[in-house]
RNA sequence: GCGGGGGUACCCGAGCCUGGUCAAAGGGGCAGGGCUUAGGACCCUGUAGUGUAGACUUACGCCGGUUCAAAUCCGGCCCCCCGCACCA
């Protein structure tokens, strides 16, 4: 115990030798065995877009931990990986080595790309062949992942792609697929392009969104059309005039109805993307139509056309409608132009009266406005002084239409719309003018977007885009149904589920352009896009095993094979061209001994996504016994200062840099305990440490307790053994509902704490300790695998411990009495702690007084009166008491402790109370801890019962003495 | 907007479903003591307030309610966060 020298922890030696030696043996390679339990995990394969960062193998690790669980606890576990390379991603990154991005190749070189590999970026593939090996190597390898190997995969090789080609297949079978219109982002000179955060295609907007804008048609004089673009078409109710801009050449364009309409010239290219058959005309400038009137659709006002030069030709159509009482912008217009009315009159010949005219026309009320022009109200409250005041105008513009959004309605000018509320009416107003012929639709960005190429990206109309049908009622329903009945961690997601499947819709499941990917089986040269392509691919990972060891090609994976051994069809007579019939049946049964998953693992970014379409596809297309089992949703790692980690931002180190620098054992710890997994948390290198040094302090403190030889037979051992069950009792609860964190709590600090205890009360028996240290070292194992392995051998086992089972509560160890005692005894030390803190006593003499026997008696018929009544009275028990002739001579004390035991009793719990009746003898428990006490206070202490004779009691405190609770005297 | 989550001591973070054992686990920080040549590491103690005896008072975003009893249950309010579609 006293010999301080214990061998360092060079961890990552350690984790250079046990990788080694699982490796040498194959360890983690999955075979069918049929008598053992299987559990299928795997993690939602990344997309391989360059390095990963620290924060990512949060989730890989929790994989690996439930895993390694698994495999601890009695289960053939098959723990597989793969690569996501299609989409955008991969193109990406080859394209921002391509044009010699210097950010891009700078970030290249820090995490150590030797330039050779990155002349070769620039072609995906590559990119994809390269992270590949990184990701295993690197990162899954060397954090110890029980991964096999063997089952590697990519989204972008032939096998892969057959594979998804026969899902769509099926889907298409079940009437699942389904072509209509819709619309995406598009670069009129470079194509299709994606609109994201990432900016992969776009060089500005990335995170701009679609908006449908309604169009409204105002009518001018000669029958053609002024559309108006507004996200509130029910204002059209209040509209005084039209707002137009005096310097822009606006275009007469001809559409397919035959109807006449003027827009600016960017909305002109936009709507010939957004409908077929459109025609420019003619032209008109701005100016030359201000002071002509147009006829507001629905309500048939005429209204004047001004001058606007807020207006701005590159938002939507170029032409605004005006509601000064519920917009502020055009409120704020209106005023300007009011002043204005001189000028106007000059320039445009407009009479100064009718500009005045121009009045308000409120048609929304929440209630809460004082006047009928609410705009007008905010702009005054906020001083808004011209229209050039946007920053006011934006708030304005924000205050109002939320206020209005949510408790607006319409007054009694809207004829039969009046006193809806506008958070309903919108949708149905807009559709009855569209089917009115009063109104259209118009597609933009809320913001604008540029592509790499310089040109404004617009949306375009695809007419006849393929969606997979998710709103498939029955498809729906069924899922709903089926998640229920899954394992979803955490609970937040399981009872969202219902909620997210139902939402979720048709979605568009092909594109053009350049991406990586499937070809979809119906259109040539669309390919299927990457969320579609990546749902029921862990059946993938069954097959991949016998196209990696070459055992059929990818290009063997016929339709019939697949449906034989995914569906279980055999209906063409047993002949799978190239592949025998004897292999087909291999496969067959090891995806009926592996299938369904029982845990899918991914980041919370999957949980609107991802995993809805991974559950429906399944659903859709596999028989029902190899629908998905369990889902589990991890949570980010971010930014030290908050945000998302990213590589643009310089985030985090490299992963094979911290995992030099504080150890894998530590890294995996920290992921598992620093958070639940339902929480973000910022990346923290000190916290990182500290969980380094726990392993240490850990580390040392095993080999501490190996030093010792003695033997001992006291009530401490039993406490410690009986400690370490209850443990593993509740890790196994804990772990069986994947509470990762709690369950490292109790390993690596709970149990930590009883061992000091242990030593503390001079705990020293061998025996003890080597059937604690057999315990604890296996729990830990699936956390900590390296050190866990290191002293598992150190203990002179010679198998892995990762290969063995957990240790499982054995109720022979199981002994509350030792438990009882040490409560007992660490109460005493509180209380004593606490008088002494109060009183500032150094104290010289400590006496523990046991409480009096008759104190026992009477506690013990209370208790059995307590429990065998149902109204609990202490009179009776008091009376009954009293016939004690003993008990009688104490009469009055009798009934006080009485009194007061018939109060806690009923505060207690059932515990407390089974507590209270076990049988354990205070008096002679503590003399048996009195070297221990005399030395924690370094002072005399005694032992006496409160009604020896003779006793020293200068205070009278014995007194106090009630059983479990003895009176303390301190000098 | 739609859908969801959350506000706990100096900080991070358990507990809340299943009310009492909760002045609230665990970690970190800070302070004191021990050990040590010193520092670090490690161990002990303290870290809402009061208290010369093992307690009491005030506390879990705010207000109110249910209950013998509320961090936990119910209602209202304030504030914060996340996902929302072609982006894995």
């Amino acid at each position: 115990m006293n010999d301080q020298k214990v061998p360092e922890l060079n961890s990552n030696e350690i984790e250079n030798k046990w990788m080694k030696k699982w490796s040498d043996v194959d360890l983690f390679k999955s075979e069918q065995k049929p008598t053992q339990k299987k559990f299928f995990i795997h993690f939602a394969y990344p997309g391989v877009s360059g390095y990963l960062h620290v924060g990512h193998m949060r989730g890989f690790t929790y994989a690996d931990i439930i895993s390694r669980y698994k495999l601890m606890t009695g289960h053939n576990v098959l723990y597989p990986a793969g690569f996501h390379a299609s989409g955008l991603p991969a193109i990406g990154l080859a394209k921002h080595v391509a044009r010699k991005d210097p950010e891009t190749l700078e970030y290249l070189r820090s995490n150590g790309c030797p330039e050779e590999v990155i002349q070769k970026l620039h072609d995906p593939r590559e990119v994809v062949n390269y992270f590949s090996k990184i990701y295993m190597n690197e990162y899954w390898k060397k954090f110890g992942f029980i991964i096999d190997f063997s089952r590697v995969m990519d989204t972008i090789s032939t096998g892969y792609n057959k594979f998804i080609q026969w899902q769509f297949k099926k889907l298409n079978e079940k009437d699942l697929l389904v072509q209509k219109p819709h619309f995406a982002p598009f670069c009129p000179s470079c194509g299709p392009v994606a609109v994201d955060p990432s900016e992969t295609d776009v060089a500005e907007g990335g995170s701009a969104q679609a908006l449908e804008f309604a169009v409204l048609k105002f009518f001018l004089k000669d029958g053609s059309i002024l559309p108006a673009a507004t996200l509130r078409p029910e204002t059209i109710f209040g509209v005084t005039n039209m707002w137009l801009h005096p310097e822009v050449n606006y275009k007469k364009i001809e559409l397919d109805d035959g109807s006449i309409w003027v827009i600016s010239p960017e909305a002109a290219v936009k709507l010939e993307h957004q409908r077929d058959n459109v025609k420019e005309i003619g032209e008109v400038k701005g100016s030359e139509l201000i002071g002509q009137t147009c006829r507001v659709p629905y309500t048939n006002e005429e209204v004047l056309i001004l001058p606007g030069d807020f207006v701005d030709p590159t938002i939507a159509t170029g032409v605004v409608m005006s509601v000064p009482a519920h917009a502020p912008y055009d409120w704020a217009a209106l005023v300007d132009i009011q002043k204005e009315a001189v000028e106007l009159e000059k320039n445009y010949g407009i009479p100064q009266s009718d500009v005045k005219a121009i009045k308000a026309i409120s048609l929304i009320t929440t209630g809460k406005e004082t006047t009928d022009n609410p705009a007008g109200e905010i702009c005054d409250e906020l001083g808004v002084t011209s229209q050039m005041d946007t920053e006011k105008l934006e708030e304005a513009t924000q205050i109002i239409y939320k206020r209005e959004f949510h408790s607006g309605v319409l007054t009694s000018i809207c004829g039969e719309y009046t006193g809806l509320k506008i958070s309903e009416v919108k949708t149905t107003l807009q559709q009855d003018l569209i089917d009115m012929g009063l109104a259209d639709t118009f597609q933009e960005f809320s913001e604008h977007v540029v592509c790499r190429c310089g040109q404004d990206v617009i949306i375009k109309r695809i007419p006849d885009q393929w969606f997979i049908r998710y709103s498939d009622k029955e498809l729906t329903e069924t899922s709903k149904t089926h998640a229920q009945t899954m394992n979803v961690f955490p609970k937040s997601y399981y009872r969202d589920l219902p909620a997210v499947l139902d939402w979720f819709t048709d979605r568009a499941c092909i594109r053009q352009g350049s991406w990586l990917g499937t070809e979809f089986p119906f259109k040539k040269d669309w390919i299927i896009e990457p969320i579609s392509d990546s749902t029921i691919y862990p059946a993938y990972y069954v097959i991949s095993k016998f196209i990696n060891r070459d055992d059929l090609k990818g290009e063997d994976l016929s339709d019939e094979l697949l449906d034989f051994v995914l569906k279980g069809k055999d209906n063409n007579g047993g002949n799978f061209g190239p592949v025998s019939r004897e292999l087909a049946e291999q496969i067959k049964s090891d995806f009926d001994y592996w299938y369904p998953v029982d845990i899918n693992l991914g980041g919370k970014e999957h949980k609107t996504v991802h995993f809805p379409v991974y559950i429906m596809n399944h659903v859709a297309v596999m028989p029902q016994d190899k629908w998905p089992r369990g889902i589990f949703v991890n949570w980010w790692v971010t930014q030290t200062h908050g945000g998302k980690i990213s590589k643009s931002k310089g985030g985090a180190e490299p992963i094979p840099d911290a995992a030099q620098k504080y150890s894998v054992d530590a890294m995996r710890l920290y992921y598992t305990h620093v958070a639940s997994a339902d929480l973000d948390f910022e990346w923290d290198v000190s916290a990182v440490r500290h969980y380094k040094s726990r392993l240490n302090r850990i580390w040392e403190m095993i080999h501490k307790l190996r030093k010792i030889e003695s033997e001992s037979e006291d009530n401490i051992n039993d406490w410690l053994l009986s400690k370490l069950a209850n443990h593993i009792r509740s890790i196994n609860e804990i772990m069986e509902n994947f509470d990762l964190r709690g369950a490292a709590n109790e390993i690596f600090f709970g149990i930590y704490s009883d061992i000091q205890w242990y030593l503390r009360r001079g705990g020293e028996s061998k025996k003890t300790i080597e059937k604690f240290l057999d315990h604890w070292i296996r729990l830990m194992a699936p956390f900590t695998p390296y050190i866990a392995e290191e002293l598992w051998e150190l203990q002179g086992n010679e198998q892995f411990v990762t290969v063995q089972q957990l240790p499982q509560f054995d109720e022979k160890y199981n002994k509350p009495e030792a438990e009882l005692a040490e409560d007992y005894l660490k109460s005493n030390i509180d209380d004593i702690k606490e008088i002494l803190k109060v009183t500032n006593i150094e104290p010289k003499k400590i006496v523990i007084y046991t409480a009096p026997e008759w104190k026992y008696s009477v506690l013990d018929k209370v208790i059995t009166s307590f429990e065998g009544e149902e109204q609990f009275k202490v009179d009776n028990v008091i009376k009954s008491l009293m016939a004690d002739p003993e008990l009688r001579k104490r009469g009055k004390d009798v009934v006080n402790y009485c009194q007061k035991l018939g109060k806690d009793l009923q505060k207690m719990t059932e515990q407390d109370r089974s507590k209270l009746k076990m049988d354990f003898n205070e008096f002679e428990f503590l003399n048996s801890c009195l070297k221990f006490l005399k030395n924690e206070y370094s002072c005399e202490v005694e032992i006496v019962k409160a009604d020896a004779t003779d006793i020293y009691d200068p205070q009278g405190k014995s007194r106090a003495a009630v059983p479990s609770r003895p009176a303390i005297y301190v000098e």
